[in-house]
RNA sequence: GGUCGCGUGGCCGAGUGGCUAGGCACAGCUCUGCAAAAGCUGCUACUGCGGUUCGAAUCCGCACGCGACCUCCA
């Protein structure tokens, strides 16, 4: 099998700003890691895109055939609360304020974002590494560094020689940044003398006695710097050099930038050939981050229960809604918003549900094989045009009215032939379900049969009402399940229900 | 202040130098006992002002407005 399958895919490298071919390292393999959440508390709907932005990348990459190794770590230490590494570990300052062990802090919210990913159908990594799980690479990348003259010790501490590293190489391509400028617009200096610059950064820390998180190292006990993890666990996994590096726009500078830096520093090579950035959700306008307090939980965002929320939303009307644009844009998260993605979804999911329970007939149309062609064709092309996932669902969309059409006419030549039903389930399954991955919400649990079963006994009284022309008794049948928040639907086939 | 980006129809949101995404909302019609659902049809936008061009919402300049990063953040 030819890789890709569906023709060249290009991606928006922000290391050029241009939309680059991708073309693998090691075809049929891609390498792809992506920053992960640090794990100290809940993630927000602002995460979830990210993340979601970078399974669609995954899914589709294997959709087109490629062997990918999907690398999504969990930063459970070495985060700090401040900024120019002085601040309290962001995990250790939450057990501290919780009263946990702090390896209790990082399972709780581990457990948390799982249970979100799950929520939101994002699939799990090929290897989730922990820098908790990782401190012998981490402190093996700094002895490099250290060998390669591009860090120094100071008292206990490890730093990274920005200016000295700025000699050589580029410190700033990624972002756009220039070290002069930097240094201009760095705030104060004071009470970091350990540093030998501002733009120095931490990749081991020294620790406190009474630090909680604390390993033994050359230079004492101590801990790995943020940046360092994704560095060391890239490598350990994907190599020096792999294909993909992923994360939200906002980790572009500085945390992308020192992890090129490191890795050159370390062995000499730079790690990433494409990198690629989320960009932001907002509300209001206004960038979604936790200290602006304007995030909601997911579970928040379930139950309505957030004064930005007007009602909840499902997990699949966000995933959605968040597909509609395109992964490079912000988006600006509204109820308006919501409640017209809400719909649309339902549109699609139906008209899923619809194709599946098509049955073939003998005078089908011929031209249906000519527009699911286009529709493939295009599609195809859309997603391998920078993941343009807003065009894709218009695909999707355009092919509704021919399905709705078969299943509403009778006599006509609308009709599929039974190849072409599995050839369109087949691309609406694809599309709309492995690639995008949509899928039908679970909103009746427990007593569905039994509910469904209730039901159905109703629609056959209404029937009964109809057929003899009672229609005050059929109507009065509807509007109280109307009340119950069931609603009928009569179609050609027999009339259906579903939940308002 | 520096760097980067954005400004599209009632709303959300794609996009290309000429071939008028899609969703939601709205209106009319078809189907239906009625309604819902579904179908068909309609709704032609690109912040402002200049410039380049046969032609620009799409390229360039200026102005205005907004945002992101520059400090932890997906």
């Amino acid at each position: 099998m030819s890789v890709p399958t569906h023709g060249p895919l290009f991606l928006t490298n922000t290391l050029t700003r241009k939309k680059e071919e991708f073309v693998p390292l090691r075809p049929p393999h891609v390498g792809l890691y992506v920053c992960g959440p640090t794990v100290y508390s809940d993630v927000h709907l602002g995460n979830v895109r990210s993340f979601l932005t970078f399974d669609v990348l995954y899914r589709w990459l294997t959709h087109i055939g490629y062997n990918v190794r999907y690398v999504r770590n969990i930063t459970d230490v070495g985060h700090l609360v401040g900024d120019v590494d002085e601040g309290e570990d962001k995990i250790a300052k939450r057990a501290r304020l919780e009263q946990l062990e702090p390896m209790e802090i990082v399972q709780k919210y581990t457990n948390g974002f799982h249970d979100v990913m799950r929520l939101f159908n994002v699939l799990p990594p090929s290897i989730e590494p922990t820098a908790t799980g990782h401190l012998i690479e981490q402190i093996g990348m700094v002895e490099r560094i250290l060998k390669s003259g591009y860090g120094y010790e100071a008292n206990g501490s490890v730093y990274f020689d920005v200016s000295k590293y700025a000699e050589k190489h580029a410190y700033g391509e990624l972002s756009g940044r220039k070290i002069d400028e930097l240094m201009t617009n760095t705030r104060d200096t004071e009470g970091m003398d350990e540093k030998r610059s501002p733009l120095d950064f931490a990749i081991w820390k020294k620790a406190e006695p009474q630090h909680l998180m604390k390993w033994p190292s050359p230079w004492g006990e101590g801990f790995p710097g943020w940046h360092l993890e994704c560095s060391a666990m890239s490598t350990k996994y994907l190599g020096l050099t792999f294909d993909i590096h992923g994360g939200g726009m906002d980790l572009k500078f500085p945390h992308h930038e020192c992890e090129i830096a490191q890795s050159v520093a370390a062995d000499g090579v730079a790690p990433v050939r494409y990198w690629m950035h989320g960009n932001m959700l907002t509300v209001n306008g206004r960038k979604m981050a936790k200290s602006e307090g304007n995030g909601f939980t997911p579970e928040e965002l379930l139950s309505g229960n957030h004064k930005l929320l007007e009602q909840g939303y499902s997990a699949m009307t966000v995933r959605f809604f968040m597909l509609q644009s395109h992964y490079a844009s912000t988006l600006d998260f509204s109820n308006a918003a919501m409640q017209a993605a809400e719909k649309g979804l339902e549109r699609l999911m139906a008209a899923l549900t619809t194709l599946d329970a098509l049955t073939p007939v003998a005078t089908f149309d011929p031209a249906h094989d000519t527009t699911l062609d286009a529709l493939i064709k295009s599609a195809n092309a859309y997603m391998n045009d920078d993941l343009n996932t807003p065009r894709a669902i218009a695909v999707l969309f355009e092919g509704i009215p021919v399905i709705n059409n078969a299943a509403a006419k009778r006599e006509d030549r609308s009709g599929f032939s039974a190849e072409q039903l599995s050839r369109w389930r087949e691309f609406y399954h694809g599309i709309a379900g492995d690639v995008l991955g949509l899928q039908h919400e679970q909103r009746v649990v427990a007593n569905d049969r039994a509910l469904d079963g209730l039901v159905q006994e109703f629609i056959r009284m209404r029937a009964e009402a109809k057929a003899r022309k009672d229609f005050a008794a059929s109507d009065a049948i509807r509007d109280k399940l109307v009340a119950f928040g069931i609603v009928l639907k009569d179609t050609k086939e027999g009339t259906t229900w579903e939940r308002a």
